[in-house]
DNA sequence: ACTTGGTACTTTGTATTGCAAGGTACTAAT
DNA sequence: ATTAGTACCTTGCAATACAAAGTACCAAGT
């Protein structure tokens, strides 16, 4: 069992709310989105958010539009539909539902951990 | 999709968590931690809360010992080993990175949040 | 024209893990 | 004996992060 596993555990399901966060933030692409995440110190690699922008997509919490690009072949940019903003605030109510649960747990035995 | 999955995703690794924290708290069986959990609001079932203490067990993080109930058969308590002390603050880093990442990402737009 | 390098999108296979459902076993009361 | 309560365990399935490999477009150099 390494951490790095664990911390893989923890980010499941928060891609996904992460992701968007950023869309809502501003339609971007694919490379784009792994450039701004990793600029937030959550790493992402293409083989995770390629699959997962299709699933948002054929949910219909995403939709795309083909641009040119001056340099290199058309960049898919992505951005929230309609439903996808209001799926994006139930996350935000998950998310503060389980941060809240977790800073419960980390101080129900302050005490304890004091005299470390 | 709907949001109901998108939660259980979130939870994904963050239960390991949770139960860490829990047993750091004071040692528990099974039973009793699912019940805790739920007074933290966070649901979980027998299902996914025995395979996970098997693992961490497996894994060095956990041990336990039995331990006669006065109503019922009797119950496996799980506690922290050294090991599990030291994987714990691993996870309590990885948290704290999480959350600052959110919350960065969550506050990178708050005038167009703020027209709504 | 052809090759090379950079950028971008996509797919396949694997491992992990949450969960529903069903099962086993011990105890105590009827 | 049977039933109810408690506790532990297992099996099969679905979701998903990730590594790795593949496809395609474009521009610059030869």
């Amino acid at each position: 069992m390494n951490i790095e596993n664990a911390k893989s555990q923890m980010r499941k399901g928060m891609l996904e709310y992460c992701v968007l966060l950023l869309l809502k933030h501003r339609p971007s692409y694919a490379s784009d989105i792994i450039q701004q995440l990793k600029a937030a110190e959550l790493l992402v690699v293409e083989g995770t958010l390629y699959p997962l922008l299709t699933r948002l997509k054929n949910d219909g919490l995403l939709r795309y539009e083909w641009q040119e690009s001056t340099q290199g072949p058309p960049r898919k940019y992505y951005a929230l539909s309609e439903e996808g903003e209001q799926f994006l605030e139930g996350l935000d109510g998950a998310w503060t539902e389980l941060a809240n649960t977790i800073n419960y747990l980390k101080n129900i035995h302050p005490k304890l951990l004091e005299t470390k």
